[in-house]
Formats: C-alpha cells, sequence, structure tokens
DNA sequence: ACCGGCATGTAACGGGTTACATGATTTT
DNA sequence: AAAATCATGTAACCCGTTACATGCCGGT
C-alpha cells in the first residue's frame, strides 16, 4: 500500500488537490493513521493521471495560485479496490518521543522533561484538531476513524497527566508489588 | 535516529544479540513505538562494533547456534547521549488497516469485517503481550512505556467493541445532529 | 518589509524492507 | 517428516523524505 493507493482514495471522497490531500493526512483528522510528504504525493498524482487513473482540471483561484484538481477515473476505482482486497499490514510506528521516555537512563531530567511536555502538547493538540466539528456531513465509517483517533489521543492524554510521576519524580517511589 | 541508535539504546538495558533486539521490538512489550527488521538491525550493528560504539562476544549454546552477544562500550554511551540530546521528530504512524476502514466504501462488507476483526485481534495479542507480567524487574519509566503501551491498547478494543456498529451495521443510522 | 499560507514541483540521497541464503535443533 | 524457533547475514530494490526551487497574495 503506497502512496499511489493512498492518493487514489482520498480522491474517492471528492475532488482535491495534491496540497488538499497533504492536508487531509498532515493536519486533518486523519493524520494519526497515515501521512505522506509533497515529495511522494505530487509525483504519486502525476503517475496516477499518466495511467489515466484521476483526471485533472486546472482551476483559476483569485488571490491565491492556481490549483490542480484531480477527481478519480473509472478505471482508478477499479484499481483501488483492486489493491485493497489484500489484507493490510500490520500498522508500522514509530515514536522518538517514546523512545527516548524509554531509554531516559540516557539523558539528563531538564530534557526528559521537555520531551515529555512537548510529547503531551502534541497530543493535546491532535486531540483538538479531531475534535472540532465538521463542516461537512460524515459517513459512518468515517466518523468511526475520527472517533477512534479520539479515544486514543484521549486515552494517551489521561496517562500521561496521571503518569508524570513515573517519569519524572526524582524519589523513585516504587508501588509495592 | 536510525536504527544505530535504536541499538545502541537497547544494548544501554543490558547486552544482547541482534536477535534479542529484534525481538525486543517486534514481540516484546514495546513493540508499539518502534520497530525494526533483521535487514537493518544486524548492519547496523556491524557498523557500530567497526566503529566501537559496541563490543562483541560469540557465546556458545548447547542445543542452539551460538550467538553474538553485544555490550555498549563507553564511547558508545557517549555518542548515544549526543543523539539523544535533539529534540524527537514527530510520531509517525502507518495503519493500512484505518486505512482500510477510512476507505470503506470501496471495499465489499464482508472485507470489512475481516479487516476489523483482525484489527481487533491484532490489539488484544499486544495487549496481551503488553500486559504479562515481567520477571524482571522494572524500572520507572520502563514501567511508564509499558503502561502507556496498555492504556492506548485498551482505549482502542474499547472503542471497536463500542462502535463496531458504526462500520458494520447494514442500515446505517445516523445520529441526529 | 517580512512572514506565513497557498500552491506545485524536482532531484538527490538515504534508509529500511523484502527476499534470499544457510543451518541446527526442537516441537508437532 | 514438516514446521517452527533460534540465529546470522547480504544485496537489490524501492519508496519516501529532505531540501531545494519558485512565486503570488494577504496580513502585521
Amino acid at each position: 500500500m503506497d502512496i499511489k493507493t493512498l492518493c487514489l482514495g482520498s480522491l474517492t471522497l471528492g475532488e482535491a488537490s495534491g496540497y488538499e490531500i497533504k492536508k487531509l493526512f498532515e493536519e486533518g483528522p486523519f493524520a494519526y493513521f497515515y501521512h505522506a510528504s509533497y515529495g511522494s504525493i505530487y509525483p504519486a498524482l502525476g503517475e496516477l493521471l499518466k495511467n489515466e487513473l484521476i483526471t485533472m482540471r486546472e482551476e483559476a483561484q483569485d488571490g491565491r495560485p492556481d490549483k490542480k484538481v484531480y477527481a478519480i477515473t473509472p478505471k482508478g476505482q477499479e484499481v483501488l479496490s483492486q489493491k485493497l482486497k489484500k489484507v493490510p499490514a500490520p500498522d508500522k510506528i514509530r515514536s522518538e518521543s517514546m523512545l527516548m521516555i524509554f531509554l531516559a537512563d540516557n539523558i539528563d531530567a531538564r530534557q526528559l522533561e521537555d520531551v515529555f511536555d512537548g510529547y503531551l502538547a502534541s497530543y493535546r493538540e491532535k486531540l483538538a484538531c479531531v475534535s472540532e466539528p465538521s463542516d461537512q456531513e460524515i459517513e459512518p465509517h468515517c466518523q468511526f476513524a475520527v472517533g477512534f483517533g479520539q479515544a486514543l489521543y484521549s486515552a494517551a492524554i489521561t496517562y500521561m497527566e496521571e503518569n508524570k510521576n513515573l517519569l519524572l519524580e526524582p524519589s523513585q517511589q516504587k508501588a509495592a508489588q
């Protein structure tokens, strides 16, 4: 499952430009399960267009640069359906923040607190972003995805708030076993 | 933060072989925030050894192949501390399962249910794995990491169980807004 | 005057995965 | 007899990120 599939999939939700697709997975409520940079999205759209899996229409905007609006074709729909037929690969996560917390012995307390606070702040931001009411009507399965993100972020925030002491208390009291 | 840093960091927890490091991030309680394959770990260890950031000792075992046990050197400790000084990059997640759920319109109900069930099962497995009591004494910050994983997995499982209907009910009843 | 947001792209570089190769031993 | 686990390693390949390049418009 590569970025081409991601772009194709995004376009089943409606027309969009490369810029908009990027925002969807960088800032939007769906940022928690996938993301991609311009350097992969624009070339992907180029190839999809070449293979006629999508169409492109240039749209002039006032006060802003033109944009290229892409839409999926029937052929693209078919290819997408085919690509989605295989079993999904297991999740791949890479969290440097958690790695640093895990390796906390090797960093000083000051920095550890910075990492912790930054991580917590990032979750609060993500939660806020995923929680802001959308203007559009949301389909049930998108609602499911959004709610899933909310649930995860909330759990993370709560846990971090309640267990900060485990990490940052100088007197490392241990729970009696 | 690359796999070399990961290996170096792992070795601050104690000596280990490449095989053991892989298991730590593939099966162990820390599988949720990072992982790496042999194809990256073995070369990484090779380079670290070449740079004298780690040492290697071959250990014969009965009934099993020999293994190469690596340990971090003072120089390695220094390099690690240095590498951990920068601000951690934001988390990178790639969940094909959630992407498929998000694109549920493009797959048939039967497969969607398979994806859902598989995803839920994988979370249950992970939770079980992260919850099994360790034989070793755990440092507070490792405890924090383990607890974090538990909290996230639990939240995911609960959410999925309670909202399966959002995704799989044929009668897509919507909540009144 | 400058910065941030909108908008599209490219090219080099690197990093890691996948697949292959090998082999002993234990479990089924 | 086959499959799974332990154990190490290599090499090709590919995908994606980073950084660069460009430019307009609106707000401060």
